[in-house]
DNA sequence: ATATATGCAAAGACTTTGCTATCGA
DNA sequence: TCGATAGCAAAGTCTTTGCATATAT
């Protein structure tokens, strides 16, 4: 999608990768940075950014642009869909396969666009929300 | 989806409502305070923001959280879709129906979330863009 | 009359960037 | 070696907010 990169591995960006990989969940720069800052203390929160947006460029992890504000990054590579928590913010992933966009086909078409990508996302309440009773958006 | 505002009509409210409905395409904050400050000059971008947020919140404008940075806005209520200009960043809307997520359902319910609702958002390259041969992402 | 909204300006949240020293291939 | 990268700090972009005054109902 852009540049062949050939990227060197630098300390910190294997150490992002690490950290990344062993979350399960969706983590935003600034909670990757903690993780890192953990094992290099003195690595910095403009590096993590720029690292992420390198990896993400490359192909090797990815960046989930959803809706709202803050972006979140991902190890998994490969099409699946996320379901966010409109309360907490929390981005969880979604099973199962992607429907392919057959019946949308024509009304892009109609746009002139060409169309590169579709994305799907959930809006929702998680478990954890409902129980605690909170129904009002804050995240 | 929130409080049952019982909204104030004043005049900067009326000259948002009225340029964001005869623009037709999906402006950001920005763009509609530029409108507005043709007509209202000592109009502040505080309250812009402020009522755009109180009237999408009202339900009597719509709120494109598309992913990525900037928000926009959408005089049209109602579900319909949006496809956005990698490159431009320009959203236009799709017409015809939304295909109800039957198949979707099921993935859902195993995640424990309550379902609230479901975007699709179609990423593309519009014909201007395309023209101009510019073919990366930029906005 | 009075609860709300405005204008203004400052602060906030998140992200990017310029610069120089350092490091990886 | 030497161009890519790191750390640091400053700047940038978009959005929110505190406060005193003005306004809609």
């Amino acid at each position: 999608m852009m540049e062949p990169y050939k990227i060197r591995m630098t300390r910190q960006r294997q150490v992002i990768l690490e950290e990344l990989a062993r979350l399960h969940t969706h983590p935003t720069a600034d909670e990757i940075y903690g993780r890192v800052r953990m094992r290099l203390p003195r690595v910095s929160l403009g590096t993590v950014y720029r690292n992420l947006e390198l990896l993400s460029r490359s192909g090797m992890i990815g960046k989930i642009e959803i809706a709202g504000r803050q972006m979140h990054f991902d190890s998994e590579r490969g099409a699946h869909r996320h379901i966010r928590c409109i309360r907490c913010g929390r981005i969880e992933d979604i099973p199962g396969e992607q429907v392919p966009p057959e019946c949308d086909r024509d009304a892009i078409r109609a746009t002139g666009y060409t169309l590169i990508e579709r994305r799907v996302e959930f809006l929702g309440i998680c478990p954890a929300c409902r129980r605690a009773g909170r129904n009002e958006p804050d995240a």
